[in-house]
DNA sequence: AGAATAGTGTCTGTCAGACAGTATCGC
DNA sequence: GCGATACTGTCTGACAGACACTATTCT
């Protein structure tokens, strides 16, 4: 790309995570287009001024039309930049992060990508293409954050849940193990719960509480 | 603007924050040139991907063309977009923050802006072109979030300051009082700070031993 | 001595961590 | 009863808030 360039390519990366076998995982893509042809890359895609409404509006276009997903309020992380970056140019792109429900972990794959894959948020294992290893270590920091701070990651869990999935989802994203009787006393004061009064079934042991989340509940 | 868009317009803010008189304040422009002529904003101009290594890079650009001031880490805060927040069209900017020490508070006047003014933060009294007014609140929320998060906000501060200083400092940005023994018990530990050895002179009291900020120390 | 600001000591309530104990299910 | 998981109680130490106290300068 040799053209004078006015403006910097605009994009937008999301960082899709959800939790499975204890594990918070993050869904890559394999790009079926050029730049980075067959790298593995967060789900992202450029703006369309004629379409998008706005960044967040973008991200779940995205997820629509490349993994054919709804998720609740994407979360803003934030925005890298710099001539270096992709090789098509100057260019920016601003990083979202959103959860999935355990029980939607039904990517349907799509067209324009070869592959998708849930993998080990924490560790992927294998480099990204463009800044995504970076961008993808902003957005667990972030998540991380927001759980240290005593939001609940209720958008990662099925429609009713039980305390204890709950800590298990908390201590996937921290990657620690919390005290359940520290976890659980905090949870007492949160209006963020609602117990169902309904309890587990079908387990070999005592049933528990089945709560969901209160209906003025929102990540952010 | 009736021009089919195919990029959107891009540009970063920055909310340039001081504390004097106890308060917190941030430096307004008044636009020189449409559009939005004549209201007050937060200086910011548009990425120039030629010269601009970063949104970073242009943040600090901006400073130094437009208030001809250098600054310390400007601090990413979120990006705002969306095709109503501009009238020429789909538009995107990156907002940035950065803190000013209280003795380089001379912000010389350049061209291009009619006027310049430090407003209170909290409150500056008047509507804001485009979305600068939540762009201001958004930054001053990220800052009091920093600081309530035990970050020393020692760039506001000239080279050497006392205690009280620091402490009035976060008091003016988090806008309440904060009790003195609590304030320095959790300073005790800090190894962001340093204690020159030195007092201060002249005043008609007990002298104050001088702080400075350590070597290691970063905001951010 | 008195004003003014710098700096310290101490009591108390809250809360997190640790860990042990009790409860209730299936088998 | 036993294994397994759900749930609760309690001790302790760290720390924040409140507030009174001492220290050191100038006038």
């Amino acid at each position: 790309m040799s053209r004078k360039q006015l403006y910097p390519l605009v994009s937008v990366d999301v960082a899709l995570f959800c939790v499975e076998d204890g594990q918070l995982k993050v869904l890559l893509v394999r790009r079926a287009q050029d730049p980075a042809r067959h790298a593995w890359a967060l789900p992202g895609g450029l703006i369309q001024p004629e379409g998008d409404a706005s960044l967040e509006g973008a991200a779940l276009r995205v997820l629509r039309d490349k993994i054919d997903v709804h998720v609740e309020a994407p979360t803003q992380v934030a925005t890298f930049s710099g001539p270096g970056r992709d090789p098509r140019g100057w260019s920016m792109a601003t990083l979202f992060y959103a959860l999935l429900p355990r029980d939607h972990v039904q990517a349907v794959e799509k067209h324009k990508v070869e592959q998708l894959e849930w993998t080990d948020a924490h560790d992927p294992g294998r480099a990204l293409a463009f800044d995504h290893s970076e961008q993808l270590a902003s957005a667990v920091g972030a998540l991380q954050q927001r759980v240290s701070a005593r939001q609940l990651p209720l958008h990662l869990l099925p429609q009713e849940f039980t305390l204890t999935q709950l800590q298990r989802t908390c201590e996937a994203i921290l990657r620690r193990d919390l005290d359940k009787s520290v976890f659980r006393r905090r949870l007492m004061d949160s209006a963020d719960l609602v117990d169902t009064g309904r309890l587990t079934e079908g387990g070999r042991q005592r049933p528990a509480r089945l709560f969901s989340a209160a209906e003025e509940f929102r990540w952010g």
